[in-house]
DNA sequence: TTGAAAGCGGTACCAT
DNA sequence: ATGGTACCGCTTTCAA
């Protein structure tokens, strides 16, 4: 005997079958009206089924059709950051619209979460959220960046690392970054090509891959120069607060750089204007720079000198990446730097 | 006859039936090792099965866990922006960092999307995303706004409005707001206490409701006060520098205002920077204010007198609220209104 | 153009 | 504590 489906039951979702049902049709040919297959279905038939889908209020099951197509869909960005505020960068922010923007244009959906560096891998995301492939900015060692990668493709799924640079030889991985040493390098050229001889770079206590290569370039730069020395300055947050306390620190003992090198823009004006505070002159005693020029270079007295990152056009190339990964099965860059502009502001 | 399992099919995912032929257990007691229910698990059984799992690096699919289960474990967040980067508002940011946060500590995960006003029912989040509830922050008149809500919840999911005030009758709906009148009131009031008579409104074309009830606690500051005018101008934009090229043109033939009210914290430090090029002294010659301030408002000199934003908190309470709707099927809040907060800068 | 049946990979439910 | 089986709602496949 037949088992028959109880269609009375109530709170009972409308599926493909309640609308086959009403209108007497097979459940196929619901199922290509719902995807626009009209090349499949008679007028007659479409009519009829569009008019009781609308009838009974009949709203697809995204994820009956992920189950049966094996296909999710879906993106995921894992964003990690010891502060819970993980989109308050707006570095952050633009890659992150540019690579939601670019998925939406191709029917796919991002899902993001923000993890502290020590809950990585429990992070929801990986157990609750069903995707494709998974993006991922990290901070920490290269030896934990190189296990939370490991773990990621234990998910048998693409992953895309933004401003990495781990050497691992994997089909399954590619990074996307910008080119950070050449910024580091251009701004400091730029201050030492003013005069500057005692340089401050003010960095945040994480370890970010692209602050170390920041420095890296900074310090290529002072390399061939006489007389020029670095001093590193770290800050245990990169807040404005807890960067003019960490500058106000160093100024106690330390003798008055010429120039100070914020690792963002963030930390460049909250220097800047500890300087100006201390009734120094902005740029003449003290230069001061940023990074990840946006919006808020203009914000500050002087604007602030700094270096204009490709954020939102890394996080599309990102995705551009990842559906070409999907359909064609390999990555068609593996590692792609992108470049940086420098900005002239006021400040240096 | 019995059909048998092609285990040796390639690329096939390993699923549980493939742990449980490994190691002659049902199913069942697979899926209970993978969800930690040891309590109907033998300790023997459990480690036989871990191992397995390692070997043939079994990885759960989250996708037939939600069809079964009839749970998305997922909430989707759509940003309508005419804007490409819907994220460049640190208010959004932190919203929907606070939102995101609460979701991920319980296992919810969060799918994000952009919207052009225009686009909104096309938003491949509601095709493709399986969800269990909609958050949205919406703009445009009243009328369009309703019709999108209206379009929300024909999806049969709960919807959790961002700074608006439709007046819905509805059980699946619920609001989430700051106190914008109140904000906008209080910081009239203070330019007002300061001696402002002629007092300037910038605000973005855009019809957001949270401006036009800024707008409404403006008036209402103004009404009881003897000589007091205001203006009002809109910004196509609310970039840096359309806020700056309207702000001009309003200038150019206009008396000179003794206060400018920005609509949001990067107008208000854009008309700042403006003023302060045609060499007006702020807060001497004019104030201005912000509107909803973060990190930023400390970016300028003069600090930006603003109103300070509970964000965060309006994404974390809209995630608990959504949350408990979930479990018990009704919203404990239909309409929260959180207090902002006055922060005395320099500019007024 | 239409339809019937299998099955995607889990969990609910019930029996033992 | 363990196992058998129906079934979540859709798409794939193949036959008509």
């Amino acid at each position: 005997m037949v088992k028959k489906r109880v269609s009375s039951r109530r709170n009972r979702r409308v599926t493909l079958r309640d609308i086959a049902e009403a209108t007497n049709v097979s459940v196929m040919s619901v199922s290509n009206v719902v995807n626009g297959k009209s090349q499949f279905v008679s007028r007659a038939t479409r009519l009829k089924v569009e008019a009781a889908i609308k009838k009974l209020k009949y709203v697809p099951s995204a994820t009956s059709r992920k189950l049966r197509s094996s296909q999710e869909f879906s993106i995921g960005m894992i964003i990690m950051d010891e502060a819970p505020v993980f989109l308050a960068d707006p570095f952050i922010c633009l890659l992150v619209a540019g690579l939601s923007n670019h998925l939406s244009s191709n029917n796919y959906s991002l899902t993001i979460q923000g993890v502290r560096p020590e809950s990585f891998k429990q992070a929801s995301l990986f157990s609750v959220a069903g995707t494709d492939a998974l993006c991922a900015i990290l901070c920490g060692s290269e030896a934990d960046r190189r296990k939370n990668v490991e773990f990621m493709m234990g998910r048998h799924q693409p992953v895309v690392l933004f401003q990495d640079k781990l050497n691992i030889k994997a089909s399954g991985i590619a990074m996307v970054s910008q080119d950070d040493e050449k910024g580091g390098h251009s701004i400091t050229s730029h201050v030492i090509s003013r005069g500057a001889k005692r340089l401050l770079f003010v960095r945040p206590l994480v370890q970010w891959p692209a602050i170390e290569k920041r420095l890296k370039g900074v310090k290529k730069a002072i390399a061939r120069k006489k007389g020029v020395t670095l001093d590193i300055l770290k800050c245990e947050e990169s807040t404005f607060e807890k960067t003019q306390e960490a500058l106000a620190e160093y100024l106690a003992d330390a003798e008055v750089p010429d120039a100070i090198l914020g690792g963002t823009d963030a930390m460049g004006i909250a220097a800047m204007r500890y300087c100006q505070d201390q009734d120094f002159d902005v740029p003449g005693e003290i230069m001061v720079t940023g990074f990840n020029g946006f919006s808020a270079s203009n914000f500050s007295t002087p604007s602030l000198t700094t270096i204009i990152s490709p954020a939102y056009e890394m996080g599309q190339l990102a995705g551009q990446l990842i559906l070409d990964r999907l359909r064609t099965g390999r990555f068609s860059a593996r590692n792609t730097l992108l470049p940086v502009s420098f900005k002239q502001g006021g400040s240096a």
